[in-house]
DNA sequence: CGCTTATTTAACCGATTGGTTGACGATCGC
DNA sequence: GCGATCGTCAACCAATCGGTTAAATAAGCG
C-alpha cells in the first residue's frame, strides 16, 4: 500500500520538484511560468507539477486557460513531523536553511 | 547530477525502509535480525540497508561475521532544515510523532 | 470564425526500483 | 576440517520514472 508519506518523500526526491517548490514558496504561478526557467519540455514540468499535487504538496486551480499552482505546506508538515521525532536535531537552524536555499538557487542557473 | 538530499528523500520514500529507521532508533541490529519482521527476502532487505547506507542515514560495521546497522540521523537532519524552511510549521508535536510511530509499528505488523 | 496560447495526453524510450531465486565467500562452533 | 550461519552478489522480472515528441483539448483574442 502507498501511503501518503510514501507519496511526500518521494515527490521531494526530485531536484526539479524541490526547485519548483522553492519557487512558490515565493509565489503562486503557472503551469508555463514554472516550467520557463528548466531546460525541459512542458510536458515533462506538467508530470512533476501532477507528481507533486498527488502528493498534497501543491493545489492546482484552473481559472481560463490558466492553471494556477500553489503550495500547500500542510502534507509537508506531516513529513516534517516524521522526521523531526528521529529526535537529536537542535532547533531549527533558519541560517542554514537559506544557504540551502541559495545553494539549490543557484544549482538551477 | 543526484545530491544527498536526492539520496535521502529516495530512501525515505519507502515505507520498509522507515519502519528500519524506526527499529534502529531503538537500538543497533544485525542485519538478519533487521529482515525478521519483515515478510520479505534477506537479499531484499540488504539492498534496502544499502540504500539508507548510501543516503547516509545509518552505517553498517562488520563485526566477526555480523554486519551491524545503527541510525545516523546526521543525513536526516539536512532533510529536516530544508523541509523547515518551508515555514508556516508550528513547533514540533512530539505528540504527533508518537502517534505515528505507534502507526507505522502497527502497519509493519 | 480562425489563430494563438495554455496545458494535458499518448506513445515511446532507456534507466531505475523493488522484489525474487540461487550461488557464493566469510566466519563461527564443534 | 565440516557444517551451519551471515550476508552479498548476479541474473532476472515486472513496474515505475524521468524524459522526449507529437497530437489533442480548451480558452482567450481579434
Amino acid at each position: 500500500m502507498e501511503t501518503r508519506l510514501d507519496l511526500v518523500f518521494a515527490a521531494l526526491s526530485d531536484q526539479t520538484r524541490r526547485a519548483i517548490l522553492t519557487m512558490l514558496l515565493e509565489d503562486d504561478m503557472a503551469v508555463t511560468d514554472v516550467a520557463e526557467p528548466f531546460d525541459m519540455s512542458l510536458a515533462a514540468i506538467s508530470k512533476h507539477l501532477t507528481i507533486l499535487s498527488r502528493a498534497g504538496l501543491i493545489t492546482q486551480e484552473k481559472r481560463g486557460r490558466v492553471k494556477w499552482c500553489k503550495l500547500d505546506p500542510d502534507a509537508l508538515r506531516e513529513a516534517s513531523v516524521w522526521m523531526q521525532g528521529f529526535g537529536q536535531f537542535e532547533p531549527v537552524n533558519l541560517d542554514a536553511f537559506e544557504r540551502f536555499l541559495e545553494e539549490e538557487l543557484r544549482d538551477e542557473a
